[in-house]
DNA sequence: TCCATAATTCGAGTATATTCGAAGTATGGA
DNA sequence: TCCATACTTCGAATATACTCGAATTATGGA
């Protein structure tokens, strides 16, 4: 994922209403939700909510598929995960920036700062056990 | 994690030059950088830089440390982390949204769309393997 | 105490995003 | 063909974010 693509999709997450059609999506898994719906369910005017999906859209973040009358939109789950491989990546200097993120080769001390030693190239960030929120 | 940090924390992120220095803290690792060097690095006023180190300070992404007349910017892993887990929490409905994001309890099978039958609690989305980028 | 360096805050000009009513487009059914 | 429903686009008022030179604050050393 590039940059450009990152920031897009940030832009797009980093907004209350967007946020949340986001994870009520996300929620809703494949078969996705109709606009009304989703309408229904944050308390907006169709005209808002429909300037929102757009950028969503946009952002590569939703699908949009109809059926009739109706527009079902669902999460994309891979710009999601493009995404946050993007902010981890190559993370923490050969640190342990949270419980499940070891380095390649050797452990390292907790107490003192190392130097880096050595350096990994894809990260295991972020599995359930380093779920904070 | 609470919506409103996440959305300040995302607002912070979806900036060109500031995801530039988010990333580039994150991969210095605990000992961070001093202002001056990610200038350099950046290539940005330093009081350009200044306003948005002030952005991912007020969304809790980085940490400041002083250092006789440095200032050393480091990554906050927790809220990145948070963050990520906020985006995923509950995802997919049962599905598979990624290789490594398996439902609880049982198997489900993948060519038909089946409805809700047991629900995740925390999720293990986002390991190694579904590193889409 | 005085100067140089490191970084922040001020502030004003500029650019971009958000809201949502009204008007328009697409679909299904009578 | 005509109407109702589902949703999008238009557009203009409003709000918020970005940029960066100049002024200011903080620290270390002579």
């Amino acid at each position: 994922m590039e940059s450009k693509a990152v920031v897009t999709a940030l832009t797009a997450l980093a907004h209350e209403t967007r946020l949340s059609v986001f994870r009520l999506l996300v929620q809703a898994g494949q078969e996705g939700l109709a606009v009304g719906t989703i309408c229904e369910s944050i308390g907006i005017p169709p005209a808002s909510l429909s300037f929102h999906l757009k950028e969503l859209s946009i952002a590569g973040l939703v699908n949009v598929r109809r059926s009739g009358r109706y527009l079902y939109y669902s999460a994309e789950y891979e710009t999601m995960n493009a995404l946050i491989s993007y902010l981890t990546e190559n993370c923490c200097a050969g640190g342990t920036c949270n419980p499940s993120c070891t380095p390649v080769s050797i452990e390292l001390p907790k107490t003192e700062k190392p130097k880096v030693v050595a350096k990994k190239s894809t990260r295991t960030t972020t599995k359930k056990s380093a779920r904070t929120s």
